[in-house]
DNA sequence: CCCTGATTCGC
DNA sequence: GCGAATCAGG
């Protein structure tokens, strides 16, 4: 398949959206990563790395026998939120129908009964619950198509709902959820039993 | 090891 | 123009 206008608008709308380039590339499918960045570059997306002017020129006398490895870019990273936290509010794991960014949260409460049986939050270690609900602020908020082996399957929101996702962040070894998520998954008995702190 | 984007260069 | 191979980095 090739680039055509359709595609190219997914492209750039997933591009400036701050997906990665294998993300999109899964998405339109037919193309690889590489596809999708080298695609990138012709467009002109990507980075800012020149305005207007670019002082550098090279008239045509030396080559420089090394022109291989690329003097790293500068690159925006939209996600990246440098705010001190007033307070972090770690509440749930579960009714983590929290922030949706830009939109109207619609305060779906299950009707009448509370939550479905789950393993007791109760119970976890607080510092893995406070990871959590700070991880849930970077997930990659993949939808269920878009999962592969090794990212985190950790589910967030109601089904039911719109706001719906898989935490997405790259999932360690052969387990099923990332890092944080592990943590609050898989509670050792020993941790269980009797904690003080 | 997993991933990310950036660049090169034959097609 | 395209994208695999490669590079550089997290």
């Amino acid at each position: 398949m090739s680039w055509t206008d359709e595609r190219v608008e997914l492209l750039k709308k997933m591009w400036s959206e701050g997906q990665s380039a294998s993300q999109i590339a899964k998405e339109l499918g037919s193309v690889t990563r590489n596809a999708v960045i080298g695609k990138v570059h012709r467009l002109g997306l990507s980075n800012r790395t020149q305005p207007g002017a670019k002082p550098e020129a090279e008239p045509a006398s030396k080559p420089e026998p090394k022109q291989k490895a690329a003097p790293k870019a500068a690159k925006a990273d939209p996600k990246e939120a440098p705010g001190p936290e007033p307070k972090p509010e770690v509440a749930s794991i579960r009714p983590s129908a929290s922030s949706a960014p830009g939109s109207a949260r619609r305060a779906i409460i299950p009707a009448g009964q509370p939550l479905p049986p789950q393993p007791s939050a109760n119970e976890i270690d607080p510092e893995a619950l406070a990871k959590v609900s700070e991880i849930e602020k970077k997930a990659k908020r993949l939808s269920l198509m878009e999962l592969t082996e090794r990212t985190c399957k950790w589910p967030v929101g109601d089904p039911a709902t719109e706001d719906f996702w898989f935490c997405g962040l790259p999932a360690k070894s052969g387990k099923p959820y990332c890092e944080a998520h592990v943590g609050v998954a898989f509670q050792p008995m020993s941790s269980r039993r009797d904690r003080k702190r």
